[in-house]
DNA sequence: TTAGATAACTGGAACGATCCAAGCGCCGGT
DNA sequence: ACCGGCGCTTGGATCGTTCCAGTTATCTAA
């Protein structure tokens, strides 16, 4: 349909009556070309229409500002955010982002991974899907790409591939105390894989308060959905068991138990106590308002931005393991708890 | 850190005794080639570790199966489970998706289709954010990159963006006659800027049966959000003007909605009731479980990536504009319908 | 026996940018 | 009058692939 070719920095330097070297330079920005020069290439540029083409400069360029962003769920709210928050923050330090999603599936995540590395990507951040990652990361140590793990540790190797979590035990510590707090004895724990790290870390916290308090450990591990949430709720109001709060391992889940005591005619926040955990924003629109362990999903965003901007930049690796502090944000689900001053929105 | 830089079709080609063109068909799968041949070459690549280059393939081939994905809000369900989807779709054949969100901003829209097109892809799905679009629009019209509006039609110029939507007027049309059946008489239409084509297409077939009907309309337009469905829902209660239905602009709005009939005491299905669009996979999951206007998002995710792969690879332009069918997903925030049967999960 | 077809492979010329060393005026200082 | 430096511009080499027009070697048909 298009006969023309699209023009290249050779077309707009011939109609411009320059080289194009001075073309190249006026890309750049190069401060070593003069202002007339520029102006008139930039015109003759918009006048035939070029655009850039990034595979040829990618070509002869080691480093072209791209960077790849592996998220496994795009579903959960907790990731979009971070996303959203990621790519802005980079765009302002002249990166651009491709974002890849893995569906939590580790065969996808290799494809993905794969094609990121083959399309010249100059770091990687891989919120990482469980599973058989090895040889995935494995191709990332051999090609000598920077990589950071993202609010989960999969591969052990710390030193290649930092680690940049929220700090979970002290914030499944603060909200199992807040439960105590305002008044609930028997307090489980609600959702999450068994065995994976992450489930692990926030549930070592809440054991160790519990424990702590002389009180009875509950769990419920199972499935991060609304749907797993709502069927505990469900059997918790059935057992009869007197349970009284949950500590759930993340909004969905305590969204989903937020449902299911509707369902059932408890009434959220005062037959029975719910904590979240990531402080999605629809923690704070819902009825009743979710307390949440707030993880300031988006100053995350901006903290990995910059690490990997400083790694690439400066050719200096960050720390292992960055933990980022974590605070409540109380509202209603959790109760009213008496000498606290309820934070957040 | 890495010293040595990473090998080339060349190294490859040294090492396995063949020339370089050899290893670029192998790669290539071209059927030419003898398969001890091409089992040598392949395990060559293996044991020096050679990845694609696609930047530099790109730069020779005007034709990189890479495709744009542009969209709106990722915080959108509806838009995420409709990118899995279609990247997955184009995945199976052989297309790489690169994903970038827009925030609903014109402006950050023109960048991020601007850094696309610099990327080299072939084809663009985009999502469009609404604004001054024009300028964006055009970038793609004169680089003669094929591109496809999906869910929403921004730009006038179908002939040169087809449109793939939903059928909104369908789908709000008997979204209304159902509540009207379910025994609401004082029905809302809640939610969704006013002005936007997507908007007025779904409250054009809401006012037409309510006038059908020889009711009387209530038009509440705002943001698609759950914050004003909420806010609507306190609203309409505040009012006692004895609305006893909505019809939703979204899923998300009368997600919001049923908050604030919780919030406020009523029980949705029976004192409200309540339909939403889209049929996002959270309205089977919560509680009361919403009614929705099933749009088998999916499904249009699986068409677009036909449509586009079809455009490509046959240079045949798709109509100018494609309807998806759709139907009710009927569950409890309608209430009970004497003599209809509810369709769904 | 030989011409032609076929199968498998090859060398060089693109592609469109960046980078480098060099070139060209022009000015001021010796 | 000459040299060095400075500001601006330039041609050519280069990146790693694909594509095209050969070049063999082997096979088939007359």
């Amino acid at each position: 349909m298009n006969v023309t070719r699209r023009p290249t920095i050779i077309d707009v330097a011939h109609r411009a009556g320059v080289s194009k070297s001075t073309v190249s330079l006026v890309l750049q920005n190069s401060p070593s070309v003069r202002e007339e020069t520029r102006a008139l290439v930039r015109r003759v540029m918009a006048e035939v229409g070029y655009v850039y083409n990034r595979a040829a400069a990618q070509m002869r360029m080691s480093n072209g500002g791209l960077i790849g962003l592996v998220i496994n769920d795009l579903r959960n709210p907790f990731f979009t955010e971070f996303a959203t928050s990621l790519q802005m923050s980079l765009a302002e330090r002249g990166y651009t982002t491709v974002i890849a999603n893995t569906d939590e599936n580790p065969v996808l995540q290799h494809q993905v991974v794969g094609s990121m590395i083959e399309h010249g990507v100059s770091a990687l951040i891989i919120c990482p899907a469980y599973g058989d990652t090895f040889a995935t990361f494995d191709a990332l140590a051999r090609g000598g790409i920077p990589a950071l793990q993202m609010l989960r540790q999969v591969d052990g190797r710390l030193d290649l591939f930092p680690l940049i979590a929220p700090d979970y035990l002290a914030g499944s510590r603060a909200a199992t105390r807040h439960l105590i707090a305002a008044g609930a004895r028997r307090i489980a724990f609600v959702g999450g894989l068994e065995g994976r790290a992450v489930t692990e870390e926030r549930k070592a916290g809440y054991l160790e308060v519990i424990g702590q308090e002389g009180l009875a450990p509950i769990i419920m591990t199972g499935k991060a959905s609304r749907a797993f949430g709502r069927d505990a709720a469900r059997q918790i109001f059935a057992e009869k068991s007197g349970v009284d709060g949950a500590v759930c391992f993340n909004d969905l889940v305590a969204l989903g138990m937020v449902s299911g005591c509707h369902e059932v005619g408890w009434r959220v926040g005062d037959d029975f106590r719910i904590m979240g955990f990531d402080d999605i924003e629809e923690a704070a629109q819902t009825y009743p308002t979710l307390s949440s362990v707030h993880c300031d999903i988006a100053g995350i965003g901006v903290r990995a931005a910059q690490t990997v901007a400083e790694w690439l930049e400066n050719g200096v690796a960050p720390a292992g393991e960055t933990r980022t502090p974590v605070r409540l944000s109380l509202r209603q689900s959790s109760g009213p708890a008496a000498g606290l001053q309820p934070s957040g929105d």
